[in-house]
DNA sequence: CTGAAAGCGCTAACAT
DNA sequence: ATGTTAGCGCTTTCAG
């Protein structure tokens, strides 16, 4: 508090080189004998050098933070991404700053905002709104690098998209096959890319069997609880015999309505979760469920991020899609009659 | 990405005046006739002027970075706390940065030196660890305001606690006054304050009564599915009248080993939860539980900090106690006999 | 109340 | 391979 700050200069100084070879030498910038660099960082540690965030950024025009936007932090997959990106960019000396927005359009501005005047290297970004022109406006004047999650805004950036069309498509195939007729959704439609899609897809493979779904449980947002909704369904005749619910509140609420009616599975009803987590893995039975490979995902995020901050001339974009895959556990079983 | 940036320079210019009165007036800084801020104020945002964080963090030394270190992210609370605390902390021009260590020392030092190099204003830490020497002498190095939540950290500054123990007696109390003898525990221990603390209150109130609680169920982590321990200890004999139970993933595990053992409370089993989710409110039942007033904390966090921020000579240290509220819902109910 | 000028600590360009 | 120096954009003295 009291004590001069040490700089760059008290390290050259102290190893007997010049400011420019201390930094150079700090940075692992080439160029530098290794013993020279050795003796820099010899004297930075016993002089208990750190170097300035600030003045860096200043004058080399980085300032080596990278952040991201999420809708919705209470989704599990989003709140162990941000783990996983910030350990994997704090390897490379990247800080990674996180705002969850709850889908609200003012503090998505608001976030955007903070990150460009901050001067951030790079932004991941998953808004709750596609269509803010606002926020569009403001994404297209980012400086640096954007990758777009599993959104479908119309700018030109980097994305990754979930391929839900698939996913739902192979969770309502898998039921079918098991002699399920009765299929309940539980999951959000809301104005984004996931619930659009993942309807649509339920709806079209409904279609495809001549079927569709006379009943829908849509929660407001994934951390609705549905407990109510769930129950009068379950409760009114001609009862759904499996359902597909989307994980978190949504599908713990469900799970507390169906232990309520007594219902168990997969004897009473088969279940699907759309989106792997403890309450999932962990549950007895396990239940069957929808799983993102997360590893793929953070690999992806993190590396093009990286590459683009590196080499600011890529110009081609990249939009690869990744599947879910449908995780067989013990929640489904087989339907014998045409229920 | 190709124009040059707009700095208070070009703002100054095209306002008539000097940098010197451009940055007072962008700053709302005393000694500035209004009409010369307006002026100021509107050529700043006719060129869409953005002040460059990293120039203005290296002369001001001043980062207008705020850093929470949490040793638990799944804890909602923590969570929920952050979220408020980057709300407050927003509105007055700060970023908030967040870390989660998932109690591994190696990131919590990490994390410390990261915060100490950026040059952050501020921070808040509830570590997983309380002895671990090289971080204790990070954190008293780090220079400005610590804020120490609920964690017997044995250094300097200004700290918040919650008071556990009263939240444990008020939970037993209440129990032993339902007319329960036979209480479970479901928590965790750790080496952590919050632990630490519960199961001492919990023996010591047991103890009160002439009891002791023959058996426990010590999760690894607050996030550890106990379905198996707590099957056993509800299938044995001499069945437990009721249990206290950690929030999140013990809880919810918990519900599930009731649920299959055909469990329900308040009629079998009294069930009362450590920390208040969605989980226990929106349960059907409703579960009674241990509730923590968010709003105070993110009071008088945020404001102890920006207080100390602006004033640093400040010398007085806070050390405020929180206590728990026990929100009686309907997971409770009497027992007769001397269960 | 405002202008001029110094300089925060660092990196990058240029010189040797 | 290393030294020298300019200057990033801003706030903050110090003059006026």
């Amino acid at each position: 508090m009291s004590q001069k700050n040490i700089t760059i200069r008290d390290v050259a100084r102290r190893a007997g080189v010049s400011v420019g070879t201390a930094s150079r030498a700090m940075n692992s910038a080439p160029g530098v004998m290794a013993k020279t660099r050795e003796a820099v960082r010899e004297a930075a540690k016993e002089l208990g050098y750190q170097p300035n965030a600030a003045a860096r950024a200043l004058r080399s025009r980085s300032s080596r933070l990278i952040g991201c936007l999420f809708s919705d932090l209470e989704n599990p997959l989003f709140a162990r991404l941000f783990n996983s990106l910030q350990d994997r960019w704090a390897e490379e000396g990247f800080v990674t700053l996180l705002s969850g927005t709850s889908g609200k359009v003012e503090r998505e501005r608001r976030t955007l905002e903070t990150f460009a005047e901050r001067g951030l290297d790079a932004i991941v970004v998953a808004p709750g709104h596609e269509r803010d022109p606002e926020l569009l406006r403001m994404l297209e004047a980012f400086e640096g690098p954007v990758f777009v999650l599993d959104r479908d805004l119309p700018i030109e950036a980097d994305r990754l998209l979930f391929d839900h069309e698939a996913a739902l498509r192979d969770a309502v195939d898998y039921l079918v096959g098991l002699g399920h007729r009765r299929i309940l959704p539980v999951f959000s439609h809301g104005q984004a890319r996931p619930g659009v899609l993942r309807h649509k897809a339920f709806d079209a493979a409904l279609a495809d069997l001549g079927a569709s779904a006379p009943i829908k449980i849509e929660p407001a947002t994934p951390n609705s609880p549905v407990f109510q909704e769930v129950t009068e369904v379950l409760s009114g005749g001609d009862r759904p015999t499996a359902m597909i619910v989307q994980g978190t509140q949504v599908l713990s609420s469900t799970l507390n309505a169906l232990a309520h009616l007594r219902l168990s599975f997969p004897d009473d009803i088969s279940l699907i979760a759309i989106g792997d987590s403890a309450l999932t893995v962990d549950h007895v039975p396990p239940i069957t469920a929808l799983r993102m490979d997360r590893d793929a995902l953070v690999d992806v995020v993190a590396n093009r991020i990286l590459d683009r901050i590196r080499n600011p001339a890529i110009c081609d974009r990249i939009a690869p899609t990744l599947r879910y895959e449908l995780v067989v556990r013990a929640s489904c079983g087989a339907r014998g009659d045409a229920g």
